[in-house]
DNA sequence: CAGAATGGTTGCAGAAGGCAACCAGTCGGG
DNA sequence: CCCGACTGGTTGCCTTCTGCAACCATTCTG
């Protein structure tokens, strides 16, 4: 049981680290926060800003300016959500969606190269247990904030 | 490969969030980031400042901040090293030790409930793998700043 | 013993989130 | 129809947190 703090808390630091090198691969100006919605809105396709929220459990404000600094440097785009005046519908510029598919493309050379011991088949398996805890995580918040 | 970043981003705002009321629990004060630095002395037993510095991979700074915001608050100890004089062993305060276990307790009835999916051996199993991809992270890192 | 390297502290600047106030648009009941 | 409640977003303010750099004390090395 202990442990799960330790290696929570080593993968965050860590990723952050990580993450940050990728974003800079992106965009020189790009933050690790900012890369994370991106990776998120490029697989989703066009979110509402308010689907970013609620997916990420965070403030409103936090993602208003996270999403208006990816407009800035000219990696998300924005247009009126035909349903609702009041919502925007965020999509990923063809240059972002370029410039991280080069970052994956990198990546997997490192993979074909064997300099990273993680093949495919384990990658995939790690992430559905990401997405598996996250559901839990999702549970026990609920829980404990009633 | 890109859902991994997807899940990467999800699962650090929301550990966030449930590491903050985890952190509650432990102190009022005590903030998400020093609980994941307490959780690991806890579990690593004495160390020094630096030994935390290279598991965290983060700056010097920031972990001298940390602890000395866990030794105001009665969670952690600092005493000499015998062996350099330049640096300090810290460790967990009994009374830390205590509320780390009441809230391992806590989160412990709630699987016992079944209130939470996670059992002990999914747990572990998850654990490992975080470990691992710790492991992988850094291999990663190491590479990349060659 | 002098210079390089290590352990730690502190000041500073920037990134990021939480909270609250606010505006614009939508929706439901009278 | 229209008035109040609600939702989607933006912005200002404050706090937390990190990275960088300068610095001091101690240890190691040639």
């Amino acid at each position: 049981m202990r442990t799960l703090e330790h290696e929570v808390g080593v993968l965050m630091r860590r990723v952050r680290r990580v993450i940050g090198v990728r974003a800079q691969m992106v965009h020189p100006d790009l933050q690790p926060a900012s890369y994370l919605i991106l990776s998120s809105v490029a697989e989703s396709g066009p979110v509402r800003a308010s689907a970013l929220v609620e997916l990420f459990d965070t403030d409103k404000g936090a993602i208003s300016r996270q999403v208006g600094h990816l407009l800035e440097l000219g990696l998300l785009d924005k247009e009126p959500d035909p349903g609702d005046a009041r919502a925007w519908l965020i999509s990923v510029t063809p240059q972002a969606r370029q410039r991280l598919a080069d970052v994956v493309e990198q990546r997997q050379r490192l993979l074909d190269e064997g300099l990273v011991e993680w093949d495919d088949a384990k990658l995939a398996a790690f992430v559905e247990e990401l997405g598996r805890y996250n559901e839990a995580l999702n549970a026990a918040n609920d829980l404990s904030v009633q």
